[in-house]
DNA sequence: CCTATTTAATTGCAAATACAATAACTGTGT
DNA sequence: ACACAGTTATTGTATTTGCAATTAAATAGG
């Protein structure tokens, strides 16, 4: 009859809120909080993504992340683009963002907390159970994404 | 090299973003965001908790989750009390927290959807899986508050 | 016993957030 | 070619949030 230390939205809050906490709190002196982190490492992986795709991947509102760029790109940690019209297909309306090396710089800066911040999350994991607990993560992630549309009443 | 599909913080993030968005839309409707329902839930469990107790098992900040009983006071939800002097070791800061009947009844009308959440997020698992990932969540845990002290850097 | 330190809860306040509305654009059907 | 619905990103705005400071009470040290 709903556990709270066995309802799944429950353990996965708590390790959440920590995380958001921790990572604010630790990023602070670089002048990074955890939504430009976000972009940031995202950006890392593939940079020039749209806007819209960004919000999907970070979990970034887009009306909120619209306003994180603004600021990033004032501290010039990334360029917007609009791609330019003449090759394929392109939407005018699509605005790209780029990590400028100044943003590439504090990506790298930042990085090392980053693994260690999993290191200990993780601490006393063998290299199976992590791979486990991502790979459920990550099901549960697809769960949730598939049901989005019906409503979960009663 | 930081894959980030593989990255725990970015995998428990997305879970926990489209969990609270999911319960906010949802219990709009009954005048309940995330925070009330967790504050609710967690009365339901151990009723007259303190607040400081309260802060940490919910995850809410305390000066946010002082505004939240606020409000919950203020539409009835719950009481909040300072132990009666008298009988034990009291301390006068301390403040309760109880849920009313109105209260009560509330979670009971929401609870479905808490249920009916899990079980969309659990979709396809068995129950080993289910478990075992609710155990790896819980231990992560642990380790992020034993590791709360220390810096992460480099 | 008196002062200093710590703890519990709250409040001040500036920043962050998300829903809704908007502006600019695409594409589809007729 | 034109109206209309659907997208993309941004902006308007009221609420929410969390850090820092505060109030009040307990505890420690001299």
């Amino acid at each position: 009859m709903l556990r709270l230390a066995e309802y799944l939205p429950y353990l996965v809050n708590r390790v959440g809120a920590h995380l958001v906490a921790r990572y604010n709190r630790e990023l602070r002196p670089h002048g990074v909080n955890i939504q430009v982190w976000r972009v940031l490492a995202v950006l890392r992986e593939e940079d020039g993504m749209r806007v819209s795709r960004l919000s999907e991947v970070t979990s970034i509102d887009p009306s909120t992340l619209s306003r994180v760029l603004d600021a990033m790109q004032q501290k010039r940690l990334i360029t917007r683009r609009r791609p330019t019209p003449g090759y394929g297909a392109v939407d005018s309306r699509m605005v790209t963002v780029h990590a400028s090396v100044r943003g590439q710089a504090l990506t790298y800066r930042v990085l090392p907390f980053a693994e260690n911040y999993e290191r200990v999350a993780l601490q006393g994991f063998t290299r199976d159970e992590a791979a486990t607990l991502k790979a459920l993560l990550a099901r549960v992630y697809d769960n949730l994404a598939a049901g989005e549309g019906a409503p979960l009443r009663g």
